[in-house]
DNA sequence: CAACTATTCAATTAACTAGTTGAATACTAG
DNA sequence: CTAGTATTCAACTAGTTAATTGAATAGTTG
C-alpha cells in the first residue's frame, strides 16, 4: 500500500456532496434554488434562518458545488450549478419517499384528506370574513383576480406562495378559493400552507359560485 | 403558524437520508453492497475497517432505509434495499464527477495514462519474478487460467478484486495480464488495484504473446 | 467621499458524529 | 449443553458541525 487510498479520498469527495445536502435547512434552500436564482436574503426570509446562517450555508453548498452565485448590484444571487443537482435533489426525494416510513407518515398527518374534505361553505366565510377573523387568499392568476374577487381577499398565485407568507397575519385560518369547485388551485395552496404550519382551508366551490349565489364581490380598477 | 412545520419536518427527514451518505465509509460500504449482498464481515474486510465500525455504519445506512439486512446461518447479509438506491448513488456521482474539481484532479492523478503507458516488457518481468519480487496476476476467467498461465500467477477475475486484496503481498508490486494488448482487463485491474494503494503495472502484451515467446507457461490439472 | 446596504467573516457555545474498546447477544455445531 | 462464531451494543474520547452574535468587507447612491 503505498500513497494514501485513491478510493478512500475519491469517497470521501463524493461524500462531500452528500454531506453538504445533509441538512434540512440546506435541502430546503436548493429547493426554493430549484425554483430559481434568489438573494441571500431572499433566501433567509422563506427559509425563516437568519441572513447570517443563510449565507453559511450557502457557502457549504457552494464548496460541495452545488450552487453558484453572482453579485448584481447590491445583492449576491446564488442558483443551482446545473440540472444534474436537480436531478439528484429528485432522486434524493424518490428515495426518501420510497424508503421512510416517517416521510410516509408525515405526509398523511398533514396533507391527509381528513378535513379537505370539509371546505368552508360560502355562508360561514363571508360571516367570519366580515368578524376579521380569517384571510381571505385568492389563487387565481392576477387578471382574474383584478376582473372580481371576494371582498378582502388578498391575491397570491400560487407560484408566489412560499415567498409570501409574511403577507398572512400570524395565527390566522386561510380560506383560500380559486376558479370553482373542478380547480385544483385551491387544494393545493391549502396543502403547501399547511406545510408551512399555516392553518387553512377551501371555499366550498370557487368564486364563480360565490357570484352566482349573489354575494358580494369587489373588483379592482388599477390599485 | 400552528403546528411544528411540516416541511421542516420533511426536508429533516430527507436530511437523513443524505446525511446516511455523507460519509466516505458508508459511501464505501454502499458500493460495495451495489455488487451484491454481503456479510458484515466482508464488508468490514474489504473496506478495511473494523467489525464493530462496519456495524454501526450499517446501522444508520440501515435507519435511513438504505439498506436492509436478514440473518443467513451465522451470518447476517446486508443488501441495498433498492435500484433506487443505486440511482441514487450513481446520481451523487454525477454531480461530484461534475462539479468537483478535486475529484477530477484525483482521477487523473492516480489513474493517468502517465506510466500505464510503461507496460513491463515481459523479460523483465520474468526475472524479477523468479527473484520473488513482484506478484503476478492473472484476471482472466478461471477456465483460461486452468488452460495455462504465467508461472506462479495469482488468478482472481476482475469482479473479484476488491474483495480478494488480501491475497496480495504488502508492498510488492503487482503485474497484471489478461489475455493480449487488445483486452482492457489488465488494464482495469491496474486502475483499481492503484486505486486502492496497491503499486501495479500491466505486462506488456498478454498470455498469448508470452507464450508465443517461448517462455515458461504452468497450468492446473485440479488443485 | 460619507452613509448605507447586503453579505460575509470570526469567535463562541452547544450539540452531534466517528471510531475504539470490550462486553453482551444470538445463533450453530459438536 | 458447551464451545465457538458473527454481530451488535454500551461507554467513552476526540473531533466536527450548527447556530448565534457582532464586527468587517465590498459595493452603491446621494
Amino acid at each position: 500500500m503505498s500513497s494514501s487510498h485513491f478510493k478512500h479520498d475519491l469517497f470521501a469527495q463524493f461524500a462531500r456532496i452528500a454531506k453538504a445536502m445533509g441538512h434540512g435547512n440546506r435541502l430546503e434552500i436548493l429547493e426554493y434554488l430549484a425554483q430559481g436564482e434568489r438573494s441571500v436574503e431572499a433566501l433567509a426570509t422563506v427559509s425563516g434562518l437568519t441572513v447570517a446562517n443563510t449565507s453559511q450555508h450557502l457557502q457549504q453548498l457552494r464548496q460541495a458545488g452545488l450552487v453558484e452565485s453572482s453579485k448584481v448590484g447590491l445583492k449576491v444571487f446564488y442558483r443551482l450549478s446545473g440540472d444534474d443537482v436537480l436531478a439528484l435533489l429528485d432522486c434524493l426525494r424518490g428515495v426518501a419517499e420510497r424508503r421512510l416510513a416517517d416521510v410516509e407518515r408525515l405526509v398523511t398527518t398533514y396533507l391527509t384528506v381528513k378535513d379537505n374534505l370539509e371546505p368552508v361553505p360560502a355562508g360561514e366565510l363571508l360571516e367570519r370574513a366580515r368578524q376579521g377573523l380569517v384571510t381571505v387568499l385568492d389563487v387565481r392568476p392576477p387578471e382574474e383576480y383584478a376582473a372580481g374577487h371576494l371582498p378582502g381577499a388578498i391575491n397570491i398565485p400560487l407560484a408566489e406562495l412560499e415567498d409570501r407568507l409574511q403577507d398572512f397575519p400570524e395565527d390566522q385560518e386561510v380560506v383560500a378559493y380559486c376558479r370553482g369547485p373542478h380547480c385544483v388551485l385551491a387544494f393545493d395552496a391549502v396543502a403547501r400552507l399547511r406545510a408551512e404550519g399555516v392553518p387553512a382551508r377551501r371555499l366550498e366551490g370557487g368564486f364563480p359560485e360565490w357570484r352566482r349565489a349573489g354575494l358580494p364581490v369587489e373588483s379592482t380598477r388599477k390599485t
